[in-house]
DNA sequence: GTCTTTGCACCTAGGTGTTAACCT
DNA sequence: AGGTTAACACCTAGGTGCAAAGAC
């Protein structure tokens, strides 16, 4: 049996996580733009992928299942996390997410898997991440812990990540694993970037938001999610994370530079040659 | 005065160039995706521009200039070449494009300016490239000149590059210069990545489309482009070129190393050091 | 002979944690 | 003392023309 995340907010499931990966393809691009594809005058190359950075992930012909035809409601739309063990294992430390001024990217990046969507209904999929409670933290070296240092520092502007593959069919989501490895975070709350702005020393929780087209009118890269029928909400337990500017757990940049491709100069068998 | 460009097919034009930039800023970020842009909550950066790689480039606010409010005509649409100088300096010599298996891109790349679009009408862009005579050519090297060498091969599938802005408004279209700099060019017939499939020692035109939303239901990147009241083409004269599989006249391969910043290190203070 | 392919060195562009300096 | 910043070496990822080998 291969790893289980539970996902919460407005859903609840346990399902089998899947790995694949295409190279960008014909119907890959076009299913980007088009409200007409047919997907049907290509082929689909499936190979194996890892949980790091891979932009464009496919699931195959038929991997959102068989859908009911003309089914418009937002119930019975389910978002999956990928590289679910990964998380849990940055988890199980306490996972930490570097801020900077300049932007910096998750790692490991939030993927998810979407299915229930309507095939030919158009939807935003978008990020935004919450605080978990109202403290200021710190890290105790000698206890290896995070304990309370305070009160969260005052509210930052919200900034909402708008998946860049935003706007497309239900079909298109379906079709592909949706990553948000271009998200970045700062600490700048002056970011002009469009980067997610968050407060250091606190703790945090991304949410993905599944938006119908029909209800976008007040989606913006600026303004908090809009919240009604046809907005779905889903966050995952594992994907909490301690903002820093530094790592103040060895582990946690111990298993950054195991695992994140780009860190892979400070790997023993890299920088100590 | 600035360097002009001529463009022909549908509409002729005579305008200066202007080179502007900007870094990805909230509302270029936003404007993409959006039916509904503001454009208000944000400020725009803007800087000077070269002709190389450069992704996003914006004309600043108002760029487009005052444009009636309900017109929705194609008329008055009109599509200016970027960049017109170092297509000319190309030209003049005779403009060759590497063409490979694995797709390589145009040096220079078209960009274009766009002016004349309804700004709350949604349009595609999109280009693609059509032979310009019925001939095979060969480089005859004594001489420095391109001689016909028989009749074209037989037509190879169309293809057509959407620009991955698609779909957005004519007023984000307007503010940015619309960059080709992605689209790859091939030799290879099956390809399955989405480039243009050309003949190698064949002259080639390359021509962009401006196509209004409610016109593109026979949009696809592997049909011609449709033709009618919703689609007007352009084309640039200069920006004709022959493909090859190697650099035939050694004063293309110096003018694309003088210019191209990826070859620089073929540059004489780079490699000869 | 002529054209095409492949591996390569050399770039651009940008994502890593480290380290030392800096700030409060 | 604790937190932040900026320069840096070291990576990934991928766009260049070159030169030798291959194809026809």
């Amino acid at each position: 049996m291969l790893p289980v995340s539970t996902c919460t907010v407005n859903t609840f499931k346990r399902s089998p996580i899947v790995y694949f990966d295409i190279s960008q393809n014909l119907a890959q691009y076009w299913a980007h733009n088009s409200e007409q594809s047919t997907g049907s005058d290509s082929e689909v190359i499936t190979e194996r992928s890892s949980c790091s950075f891979d932009t464009h992930t496919d699931l195959g012909p038929g991997a959102a299942g068989p859908v009911p035809a003309a089914m418009s409601s937002m119930e019975e739309i389910q978002v999956e996390l990928q590289c679910a063990d990964l998380w849990k294992r940055f988890h199980d430390i306490g996972t930490e997410m570097i801020i900077t001024k300049a932007g910096r990217r998750m790692f490991p990046a939030m993927r998810v898997k979407i299915t229930g969507l309507d095939p030919h209904q158009q939807y935003y999929i978008a990020m935004d991440i919450v605080p978990v409670d109202n403290k200021r933290y710190r890290y105790v070296y000698h206890s290896s812990k995070w304990m309370v240092a305070g009160n969260a520092d005052s509210p930052v502007p919200p900034r909402v990540y708008i998946h860049p593959d935003s706007l497309a069919s239900g079909d298109t989501w379906m079709r592909q694993v949706v990553s948000f490895d271009k998200l970045k975070l700062t600490n700048n709350e002056l970011d002009d970037q469009g980067h997610i702005i968050l407060h250091s020393m606190h703790k945090y929780q991304p949410r993905v938001h599944v938006i119908r087209k029909d209800f976008s009118s007040d989606l913006s890269p600026t303004k908090p999610v809009p919240v009604g029928d046809g907005v779905k909400t889903f966050s995952f337990p594992e994907t909490v994370f301690t903002t820093v500017t530094a790592y103040q757990n060895q582990q946690i940049t111990r298993l950054k530079i195991d695992r994140n491709p780009f860190a892979k100069g400070f790997r023993d068998s890299g920088r100590n040659r």
